[in-house]
DNA sequence: CATGAAATTATGATCAA
DNA sequence: TTGATCATAATTTCATG
């Protein structure tokens, strides 16, 4: 991917709603220009989609967690995100490596809502289910540098 | 908040670039009153901005990792997230209730650059770090259903 | 990739409920 | 306070070189 691109990708990823007009300003390219490469790359999925960031807590769902589940019948078939995707308080699912299977990030009202969500999914993907709640979230969503990676 | 402010929002969310047209279609409002009421959400903060979604595989950081980390001197003031936020690799820290203290999410190009950070963020917050690798995403960014709540 | 024109959209003032 | 209508500005989009 050329360099243009990636700054593209970056000022989209950190302003979604920038307009092209702007784009080009800042890359120094034409408006028509910015426009074919912002589709081109909308087109080739480096621009999976566009979103509003919502701040959950004045939405009713200040309660935030990761939850781990691992397989009670480790010989049955792993289809767990399929299973649990239905479930529209998980906000994410992430198969990893170690010991449980997958990590889920939902987002609930509160307590008990977090106990029914754990029932559920602890019955829908037949799983035990190990839970970390989040305090507080200094950052969320930030956006990689991708032009000269200083990791 | 309203309910015609939660479909607003909720919409949004799943297409942060949906024009005020097409709001206003969806929502059965003028023009001008979505258009209202969109700024007013993100004046108040419920909107907190606009992202485009990247593919981070298309874009060079192919390795996501969930990295949790606890102080070595539990006595020492705890300010790693500040200490942390330079590294953009880095794309969320969450304070967390448990063993550990906190849940960073990172992205990198390779294991070679994981191990790099992985030493990066142990120097500069003084902390033990337990990495869990991922190894696939069936989803992620989801949003919530904030109209009619089934979890 | 740039230019320029046409279509669409954003924005704000004003008025009404 | 909230929404509708209207006028104007800005942006998007596309054909052409």
């Amino acid at each position: 991917m050329e360099d243009i691109d990636r700054r593209i990708v970056t000022l989209l990823a950190r302003d979604g709603r920038m307009s092209f007009t702007d784009l080009a300003r800042e890359t120094g390219l034409s408006v028509s220009a910015v426009h074919q490469r912002v589709r081109r790359l909308e087109k080739r999925g480096v621009i999976r989609s566009y979103a509003a960031l919502i701040d959950h807590d004045a939405v009713g769902l200040p309660l935030t967690a990761f939850v781990s589940i691992k397989p009670i019948d480790p010989s049955a078939p792993d289809d767990a995100p399929e299973r649990l995707e239905h479930l529209t308080a998980i906000e994410a699912c992430h198969s990893v490596a170690g010991d449980e299977s997958y990590i889920l990030k939902v987002r609930v009202p509160s307590p008990n809502a977090l106990e029914l969500l754990l029932q559920q999914i602890r019955a829908a993907a037949n799983v035990a289910t190990r839970t970390t709640i989040v305090l507080s979230t200094p950052y969320e969503y930030r956006t990689p540098d991708l032009t000269g990676d200083a990791s």
